[in-house]
DNA sequence: AAGATAACTGTTTTT
DNA sequence: CAGTTATCTT
């Protein structure tokens, strides 16, 4: 007994010193501050995570909080389940009943267990950007009002900014026709959301946020719980979380909570989407803080590249200040290339790239960054023909596609039959001979009865209930549809989670109906996807409902898209590469209206938010940063002359070295890659199936070269023909090569031999 | 109800 | 230029 305390005893303290071993001064005294609010000024690659993390676990495990009281709060999902894992790594105790998510995912929760003091229904569904403009939509043409009078995005614009500024429609300042007119669509569209027992994004924050604030009994119950509050990457909180934060806190009373932000006013990059950089001042006003402590020993980068990033970020003003610096040497100089076109930029890049990946840098450590996803193009031609495997992030997500959206509505549609939205997607998919005339007759009856769709379906069509799904079948239009659900919502009582999406998939016809479309192949697969998505789910979630299930989708679009395995080049934009780091950076299109960008070129404050993203790109680098901008660039059909980025100039001359632009008329360069160099692209797009864009199907040529014809290379070895083109010089063909897959090549060039 | 053509529109993005 | 969306055909 003795023994066993003791060595429990022991284990703590063995535990607890290497939890706090290796960690600098300011990381130290940031995890180990006592139970108060605290602002950590924390720089790119200063283990702001690591802080985060360790100061939740030392916490714990110094006895100061159990589990329980604890709530962390991320931006993205992707965050919060890194924090998770690093949490449950450094303890030894079961971390349920700790709070740790997003804050759309934080308040789902508290508005799913309290839905009747926050006036929702059980089920209810969130809608998601794209689902709440389609709602716009709908309730923009009721009104009668033209689209170009009232753009639907601005409609959505308004809504989204009034209920971030915390304000509901009856609460917007009217000061003229359009605010009025944009209020009146507000209410309208609040009323119609409230029907359907829908809630988009900001709403829940925004009633989440009332639910605390009219219900003190409540809001006290959470303050005292949540004796910890933790938040990362504070300076993209906006003003409605700011202030649900506060309320969560309980300052005006007895500030019970202890609020712990970690954040960096220079790599605030999403004002434009509301984040306010003030809420870091107001914070340290609000909470007291006297003194706030700065990470600035960085571990990534080396020394000059953090000295280029340092002096960047001094031109902006109103900073709280800071210097990165590292233990680490100086390291190479920034190398900067001027290219005489996009086009140029890109085969640098590639050439580069190769040599990199030659001295053993692994392709998945090298990024390419840009300023706008329309950039990627020009480089992944270049890519491509140049045979480099890369990945390109920022593309549809699994739970935006087209066929799982469908699928979810029918089961949005099960949980809840008054989900408008989910109806009238679905209605007539697969086609059931539902026309645009009795739709406008049911939307008429729902109207004029305040009915939601479905009930007017009911009413209108419905009868009575049918027993055997077959009946379901041989009723037609309106009619065969209301049945089809209330079989589907009798038989799916029943079943678990899975069997309820394959019952779905089932009986709702989607699968017939993609088995029999020719691109349909990919769609079957993510619907199959989605019977996997709903077992694991089932697995890993405490509450594996349905509803449970439809919150989780619209919560989490799901990962851009299945990670290839494959050690691949990473090309995303400035803003995607937040938080990651590579050992070599490539910053491409640095000229002035690309980066900064031209909309933000005008005002102060846009400039310095450029400027802080060209300061979170160049901080991604750990050895190597290459700077690049093109004289002239291929944009929107035509061709921009643009001069570089002023952000070039603002970088000390030492630090950089300038690149010599190579001349490029070497015989046995030109000849050695004449298979690459006219290549054509093919570009698979982010999008399901492999769709190929800058081609068409030609006939096949007479002659040796022909469609079928396999052929023999003397690099890439055995392949066959697929596709002819050009003629002459020009002429080439495609070939599905065994071993390497497909590639264009040019007849003059390369040396195939027919088999 | 699917397929073809014309018109439009171009930052950054998570939930 | 290229990709999406609205509109017009068959």
């Amino acid at each position: 007994m003795k023994i066993s305390l003791w060595g429990g005893y022991f284990d703590i303290h063995k535990r607890m010193s290497s939890l706090l071993a290796d960690l600098n001064p300011e990381q130290l005294e940031a995890i180990t501050l006592p139970h108060q609010s605290a602002l950590i000024l924390a720089g790119a690659g200063s283990g702001k995570t690591r802080v985060l993390t360790t100061r939740i676990a030392y916490l714990i495990q110094s006895g100061q909080v159990s589990p329980h009281g604890i709530l962390a709060v991320t931006f993205t999902n992707k965050a919060a389940r890194e924090m998770l894992t690093r949490i449950t790594a450094m303890l030894p105790i079961n971390t349920r009943g700790m709070w740790v998510g997003t804050f759309h995912g934080l308040c789902n929760r508290m508005l799913r267990s309290h839905y009747q003091e926050a006036g929702l229904p059980q089920a209810f569904q969130i809608l998601d950007t794209a689902d709440q403009l389609a709602m716009i939509k709908r309730i923009l043409k009721s009104s009668g009002v033209s689209d170009k009078e009232f753009p639907p995005r601005q409609v959505q614009w308004f809504i989204n900014n009034a209920k971030e500024g915390g304000l509901r429609a009856s609460q917007v300042e009217t000061y003229d026709q359009f605010t009025r007119n944009m209020a009146e669509f507000y209410l309208a569209y609040e009323q119609r959301c409230y029907k359907e027992g829908v809630v988009d994004f900001p709403e829940l924050l925004l009633r989440c946020y009332e639910l605390l604030m009219r219900n003190e009994i409540l809001c006290k119950h959470y303050c005292d719980r949540f004796s910890h509050i933790l938040v990362d990457e504070f300076q993209d909180t906006n003003q409605l979380q700011y202030r649900w934060l506060k309320l969560l806190a309980g300052t005006g009373s007895s500030m019970c909570s202890a609020v712990f932000v970690v954040g960096d006013d220079d790599q605030s990059i999403y004002a434009f989407r509301g984040a306010d950089t003030e809420n870091m001042k107001h914070f340290e006003h609000d909470f007291n803080i006297s003194h706030i402590i700065k990470l600035e020993q960085n571990y990534r980068s080396h020394g000059n590249i953090l000295n280029a990033a340092n002096t960047l970020i001094q031109n902006n003003s109103g900073r709280f200040g800071k210097n990165l610096w590292t233990s680490e040497g100086h390291g190479e100089a920034l190398r900067v290339y001027n290219a005489a076109t996009d086009f140029d930029e890109a085969s640098f890049i590639v050439d580069e790239v190769k040599t990199l990946h030659a001295e053993g840098i692994e392709l998945s450590q090298i990024a390419l960054l840009y300023r706008s996803n329309a950039q990627s193009r020009v480089l992944e031609h270049s890519l491509f023909n140049a045979s480099l495997p890369y990945r390109v992030y920022g593309g549809m997500r699994f739970f935006e596609r087209q066929e799982i959206k469908h699928a979810l509505a029918y089961l949005r549609l099960i949980a809840n039959p008054d989900d408008d939205n989910a109806l009238l997607r679905i209605i007539n998919f697969p086609t059931r001979g539902i026309g645009p005339r009795s739709l406008e007759q049911l939307q008429d009856t729902a109207g004029q009865q305040g009915w939601s769709l479905s009930t007017a379906a009911a009413n209108k069509y419905g009868g009575e209930a049918v027993s055997a799904e077959e009946s379901a079948k041989t009723k037609k239009g309106v009619a065969g549809f209301v049945s089809l659900l209330q079989v589907m919502r009798q038989d799916c009582a029943e079943l678990t989670l899975p069997e309820i999406v394959k019952h779905m998939l089932a009986h709702s016809g989607l699968i017939a109906h993609y088995q029999k479309e020719r691109e349909g192949a990919d769609r079957l697969e993510n619907l199959n996807e989605l019977i996997n998505a709903a077992t694991s789910f089932v697995h890993e979630a405490e509450d594996d409902s349905l509803i449970a299930f439809l919150s989780h989708a619209s919560l989490e679009a799901g990962e851009h898209q299945a990670g290839t395995d494959q050690d691949a080049l990473q090309l995303m934009t400035a803003h995607s590469a937040k938080g990651l780091e590579f050992h070599s950076v490539f910053l491409s299109g640095l000229e002035e209206g690309l980066f900064p960008h031209e909309n933000s070129r005008d005002d102060d404050n846009g400039l310095e938010e450029e400027r802080r993203l060209m300061y979170v790109a160049m901080t991604r680098a750990r050895r190597r940063l290459y700077l690049s901008f093109a004289q002239s660039r291929m944009l929107h059909g035509q061709t921009r002359y643009n001069v570089r980025s002023r952000f070039l100039d603002e970088i000390p001359d030492n630090l950089m070295k300038w690149l010599q632009p190579v001349q490029k008329m070497d015989v046995s360069y030109f000849g050695s890659s004449a298979e690459n160099q006219f290549a054509k692209p093919v570009r698979q797009t982010s999008d399901y199936g492999k769709r190929r864009t800058g081609f068409v199907n030609q006939k096949s040529q007479a002659g040796q070269w022909r469609v079928g014809q396999n052929v023999l290379h003397a690099k890439f070895g055995a392949g066959v023909i697929i596709n002819c083109e050009g003629q002459g010089s020009d002429a080439r063909v495609q070939v599905r090569f065994d071993r390497v897959g497909m590639k264009w090549l040019l007849l003059e060039f390369a040396k195939l031999t027919p088999v």
